[in-house]
DNA sequence: ACTAAATATTAGTAAATACTAATATACCGT
DNA sequence: ACGGTATATTAGTATTTACTAATATTTAGT
């Protein structure tokens, strides 16, 4: 190798590597809109916003049966949106972030003025 | 039909009117975050974040082919996430609301921050 | 320790979605 | 009118995703 690359090479590598920093963050934020982007999971998120519910209550108030809200729940836990602390025999679930109830509140503007 | 019933039948009917527009809030709302829900066409919001582009550039910059992109933009047009408008023997694209703009730099800040 | 309630997990299947390649359409310059 | 460039559409296929039903795990109360 020789050293006279080195300060090109260092370029080269710092350009990949925004260029990486930038895809994983274009995956990353699109991981987040993909939870927003299922109906059922949209509920949930917006019986969350309203505060702490446990499953059983998830359930009820969305109306999904125990195991796909379950399996949702787990989705959204994956990818930091939701956050859970388990309470005598069962588990309280919560909205982790205050950007989601922006995001989500803009997408309801939006779709309002269709 | 009795007609001491209408005004309860209208409270029934209100309600349902009611959860239907929530229902179809969420449904639209839904849409619009299925739509950044997919990498590359989470990528083409972005692109055209910066300004107007034609199909040609939009795949150029994405890196994504003709009929995909085509195809996604279709679908982002439906979505009313984007507009177009023919000049000349091409088509530009542009990003129809302002909200998106918030939303997508929203969840970027979320995907940030883990 | 046993039973019941709350939640999680798994496996299988059905449905939705995105991709590719080929073809069609529209528009411009000659 | 013809050839070329830009975009759209279609059909088929592969991949992903969500659902259901059954089972497993955890904890509480007796």
């Amino acid at each position: 190798m020789d050293s006279c690359y080195s300060e090109k090479h260092d370029k080269i590598r710092q350009k990949l590597a925004d260029s990486e920093r930038f895809l994983s963050g274009v995956e990353n934020a699109s991981k987040i809109f993909a939870m927003l982007g299922e109906p059922n999971r949209m509920k949930i998120i917006l019986a969350l916003m309203e505060g702490e519910l446990c499953v059983y209550h998830i359930c009820e108030i969305t109306g999904g049966k125990q195991s796909a809200t379950s399996q949702h729940l787990r989705k959204l836990k994956d990818t930091h949106i939701v956050k859970s602390r388990k309470e005598a025999n069962q588990v309280l679930y919560s909205i982790c972030d205050e950007h989601i109830y922006t995001i989500v509140k803009m997408a309801l503007e939006h779709s309002k003025c269709l």
